[in-house]
RNA sequence: GCUGGCGUAGCAAAGUUUGGCCAAAUGCGACGGACUCAAGAUCCGUUCUCGUAGGAGUUCCCAGGUUCAAAUCCUGGCGCCAGCACCA
């Protein structure tokens, strides 16, 4: 698209910035609606994707703004946490891909030095969001723009915290986190902001069982199933290892150096000396809870690496251990595979038929997987892994326990109970690993180390989430499904860790400065903070006056306030508080369905009485790559546009409408250039469409139409209807059901009125007026343009249709209904109508047809069952009726009369209004001209049913119904 | 694995909560036509199959079931997507 365009959008952009429309202002008596989204990150650049949730958001708001509320709109960014240090990093680096987008930004070298610092970054990141928001056409509240490494928003965020430990919400308790031994803590997720490989690790817990040696030493095992160690035949210890002694409890046990790492870092305890493991072979060693000595053999199977780096060998169910034990000379392997164990039953019944198939055959479960699947040793690793995961699989999910003590237990509930058994009496330990490795961008290792007193903020107290779960109900939240399943999701939700200690940007932990506050937890009650920050930003309040006297005061009510901060002022902030308060929608990405909004509504919950806690929520999806996330390399590569050429190709209005229309907010929605076009170019001509309907002068009023023509009636009713329904699904967040009604159906009305002849001048400039506001919140600059110099003053600021400035003609739609069906007969007759056809002669029910008619709708909704015997009653008994009671019974065979009954019953509305013949022959008689043409007929000529002159030799005319006239079609050239 | 979501015509997407006016809206694409020097612009029409009378047949992932009636409710299966913890 041209210059022009985007000159236009940033000529009313800079229109509405002049008018301040985005800034709200307290004004009590008058409805407020305040929302947010989620604000971003400080990681990077926007893309299009980005810009779909934000500009939801936009849309809302601005539909709220036009009926008549005072909108609080704000925004900030998100700098805590590493995505800031990450950045700059790259910055310093000279990563190309970085500077490059940089330098489109125009950062010189002297920004570029700057922005090596992530405090800049995260600055400089904002200002570009808030370029790239307002070219889109969103508008907002700047004056309460905030980053949350700004020193006004960390007093905010001292005064939460301090708050929440003095309400109870803050514990301390041990916590094993994920921690680079170089560059301190780091969040393991796919993400990957942190790490150079490994983000899809999960932590696995294994338990780690003491054996006792002859000497006193034990051998920790490390397994992930505790409840075999009644099936125990043998250790295994890799061949060539080196153990280390690690003390703890007044014990010594042996594991991997490795293992014994993970010990001290997850227990504590020290480490001791060596011994080769070699020299424990054939050792026996005493299993926990059984007491049975078993040996310590060597195999390749180990890895010194994984667990404790000693594994306990349960070859009746674990696949590896049968096939270690088979590579075992026999006299060794004989006598361990006679004592093999089976611990547990496979009901037939529950398993399904590929675990019947992979349990064939003879033997412990282990030995028959391995046949089945194939495994020839242990240098055959993908089929063992195969067979090791599905069997493990399949007994957590059906064995049924047969030892001792655990008879008909489930595994699942059997493991726990072992563990929990060994720990108590053998001294069972935990030990926590990595999935897989989990490399640091560093290049270290990724360590899960124990902190022994790390903050959690308490969601796991069912006190607290019971009122959590209480607040939800008094909630709107979009999409239903996200309503249904969050309650579940709190089911799920256990204390989080609050703070970290790391090099990144946060807000000191103000009851002990060597911590920083997590990032989630910095951002749950931000929405209340915008308020004071407008403060802060006009400089009415400094930084050192936001005491938490002062925050109790204002957001609480509660004590004097902060004493150098003047009590007329603290008022006034209150004030705005509680008329911006509650927060009446927070809108965030479906990936916060998890992550944000449960804390968000926690801590409101936490923090404010309920009249002030938030109203709703909206959840949308996104825009995707193929079937994936939109990355950077999406953009890059060019599968995606850059937010520039995108505004150049299609305008803020034309991605704006891509956005509302592509699909539901609730589905992602894969990123398809053409649809964006499209959307592009119906933009545009809804733009010439309102130009056409705009004369100067319109006024935001409608007056009273004085309407005769059916076209007329028609259409504003027509009209009217589509207000409501805009305005319905504005008031569901139902952005997509707006758009369709605002920008297809009401083209296409437009359309159809015009093809009926409709010219009406003052009623077109009336839909245009009431139009141009329909399109307002998704289409702003559009919308202007159009009205420009042709309306009073801005669309932004126009009031939003309410649907009764059009009169609607109950009779005129019926009539168009009418019509409607009949086109819809005629096609599908001359469908089948092979040769040319040249007449049409239309023969509309006689006056007795519509008594009877009416007769009989009103004996079927009586009556309960189409009782032709009783219908034929009531029609008897009705005196109009006496002279054509012959043709009754021919008549009533045109009827679906069962149909019609459960129509009848089902609906409570009224049927569609008789029109008389009269009335009838009028409108038919009136559409004759467009049928004909439309059609290509001839003639189309128009009689009554009882008009014996026409002609009619296959008796057509009896299929006459009230409202469906019947049809006789001539045979004969068309013209 | 757990939790949640999804599966509708060539494609996208309504409809499913509250079964029946559902052969299934709407948009795109395709095809035909009109207008044009020509159109990627606009307008009209067709787009599951059959039909010389306004209708019939077969469809809404698959297989069963409930019902007078199922895209819609129930059961089972198959397939796809997301989240799974400190990452906003």
């Amino acid at each position: 698209m041209t210059e022009e365009l985007q000159d236009r959008e940033r000529r009313w952009q800079e229109r509405w910035r002049a008018d301040a429309l985005g800034v709200a202002k307290a004004q009590p008596g008058r409805p407020k609606f305040s929302l947010v989204f989620a604000y971003p990150g400080t990681s990077g650049f926007m893309h299009v994707g980005h810009m779909r949730g934000y500009t939801f958001a936009d849309m809302i708001a601005r539909y709220h703004r036009m009926k008549g509320e005072e909108v609080f709109f704000p925004a900030g960014t998100h700098a805590s946490g590493l995505p800031s240090v990450v950045f700059s990093g790259k910055v310093a680096k000279r990563d190309p891909d970085t500077i490059e987008t940089l330098r489109q930004w125009g950062a010189d070298d002297a920004t570029l030095s700057t922005l090596e610092d992530p405090t800049h970054a995260a600055h400089f990141l904002a200002g570009t969001y808030w370029t790239v928001w307002e070219r889109f056409g969103l508008l907002m509240d700047r004056t309460a723009d905030v980053a949350t490494i700004d020193p006004d928003y960390q007093q905010f965020i001292r005064w939460q915290f301090l708050r929440l430990q003095k309400l109870g919400h803050l514990v301390q308790k041990p916590y094993f986190a994920s921690v680079c031994p170089r560059s301190g803590p780091v969040s393991v997720d796919p993400s990957e902001t942190d790490l150079d490989r490994g983000g899809n690790a999960e932590i696995v817990t294994y338990t780690a069982l003491p054996f006792r040696l002859p000497d006193g030493r034990f051998l920790l095992c490390a397994t992930l199933r505790p409840e075999t160690v009644y099936g125990v035949t043998n250790l295994w210890v890799a061949p060539g290892s080196t153990l280390r002694e690690w003390t703890h409890g007044g014990r010594t046990y042996l594991a991997t150096e490795e293992g014994a790492q993970k010990l001290l870092d997850q227990v504590g305890g020290e480490k001791g000396g060596t011994v080769a493991a070699s020299s424990l072979v054939q050792a026996l060693a005493e299993a926990p809870l059984t007491g049975e000595k078993v040996p310590v053999l060597e195999s390749r199977l180990v890895d010194p690496q994984v667990g404790t780096g000693v594994v306990m060998s349960v070859p009746a169910h674990a696949p590896a251990d049968w096939v270690a034990l088979q590579e075992a000379p026999p006299e060794v392997r004989d006598p361990l595979l006679a004592r093999a164990k089976v611990l547990l039953e496979l009901p037939e019944a529950s398993l399904a038929p590929s675990e019947r198939e992979l349990f064939k055959g003879e033997g412990p479960p282990a030995a028959r997987a391995v046949r089945s699947i194939g495994v020839r040793d242990l240098a055959d690793t993908e089929k063992l892994q195969e067979a090791t995961e599905r069997v493990y699989r399949a007994e957590h999910a059906h064995g049924v326990m047969t030892v001792l003590g655990h008879e008909g237990e489930g595994v699942e509930k059997a493991r726990v109970r072992v563990a929990a058994t060994a720990t108590e009496r053998a001294g069972a330990l935990e030990v926590r690993e990595f999935s897989e490795p989990v490399i640091c961008r560093c290049g270290e290792k990724i360590i899960i180390k124990r902190v022994p007193d790390q903050w959690f903020l308490a969601y796991g107290n069912p006190e607290w989430k019971s009122r959590v779960k209480a607040h939800l109900a008094h909630m709107k939240i979009y999409p239903p499904e996200y309503a249904a399943e969050l309650p579940g999701i709190l089911d799920w939700f256990e204390d989080r860790p609050a703070v970290r200690q790391g090099k990144w940007l946060g807000t000191p932990f103000p009851l002990d400065t060597r911590w920083i506050i997590e990032p989630i937890a910095d951002s749950t009650f931000y929405p209340a903070y915008y308020v004071v920050r407008r403060f802060v930003s006009s400089k009415r309040l400094s930084v050192e006056q936001l005491t938490p006297e002062f925050f109790d005061r204002v957001f609480a009510g509660e004590g004097d306030g902060e004493s150098s901060v003047p009590t007329a002022l603290m008022d006034e902030v209150r004030r705005d508080f509680l008329y911006f308060y509650p927060l009446d929608l927070n809108l965030g990405g479906k990936e916060h369905k998890r992550v944000h909004f449960p804390p968000f509504v926690y801590n409101h919950v936490a923090l404010l009485p309920p009249d002030l806690r938030p109203k709703g929520i909206l959840v949308y999806w996104w825009i995707t790559g193929h079937k994936a996330k939109l990355s950077k390399k999406d953009v890059k590569g060019g599968a995606v546009p850059s937010v520039d050429r995108a505004l150049e190709t299609w305008g803020a209005d034309g991605m704006r409408l891509y956005y509302a229309i592509a699909s539901t907010s609730s589905q992602d929605v894969e990123w398809d250039e053409g649809t964006c076009a499209r959307a592009g170019d119906r933009a545009q001509e809804v733009l010439r469409l309102l130009q056409s309907l705009l004369v100067p002068g319109t006024s935001w009023e409608i007056p009273p139409l004085d309407l005769t023509s059916h076209a007329d009636r028609w259409f504003s009713s027509t009209m009217a209807q589509a207000v409501l329904r805009v305005r319905e699904a504005y008031e569901a967040n139902d952005l997509r059901g707006a758009a369709e009604t605002s920008f297809v159906e009401v083209p296409a009305m437009l359309r159809k009125y015009r093809a009926r002849g409709g010219e009406n001048a003052v009623l077109l400039q009336a839909a245009g007026s009431l139009w141009v506001r329909l399109v307002s919140p998704i289409t702003p600059h559009l919308a202007e343009e159009a009205a420009s110099g042709r309306a009073p003053g801005l669309v932004t600021g126009a009031p939003f249709p309410k649907g009764d400035e059009l009169q609607s003609f109950p009779e005129a739609v019926a009539r168009e209904e009418m019509i409607d069906r009949l086109e819809e007969d005629i096609a599908s007759l001359l469908k089948a109508w092979k040769s040319p056809v040249s007449d049409l002669r239309v023969f509309v029910a006689a006056k007795w047809k519509g008594v009877a008619e009416s007769a009989l709708r009103s004996a079927l909704k009586a009556g309960t069952a189409p009782d032709l015997g009783s219908v034929m009653k009531a029609l008897r008994s009705i005196d109009a009726l006496k002279p054509h009671l012959g043709e009754v019974p021919a008549w009533l065979k045109l009827y679906d009369l069962r149909e019609m009954a459960a129509a009848a019953a089902a609906s409570s509305t009224e049927p569609v209004p008789l029109l008389s013949p009269g009335e009838e022959l009028s409108t038919w008689r009136a559409s004759a001209p467009y049928l004909s043409s439309k059609f290509g007929l001839k003639g189309v000529d128009v009689h009554p049913e009882e008009d014996a002159g026409a002609a009619d030799p296959k008796g057509r005319r009896h299929r006459a119904r009230p409202g469906r006239p019947a049809l006789f079609l001539t045979e004969g050239p068309s013209s």
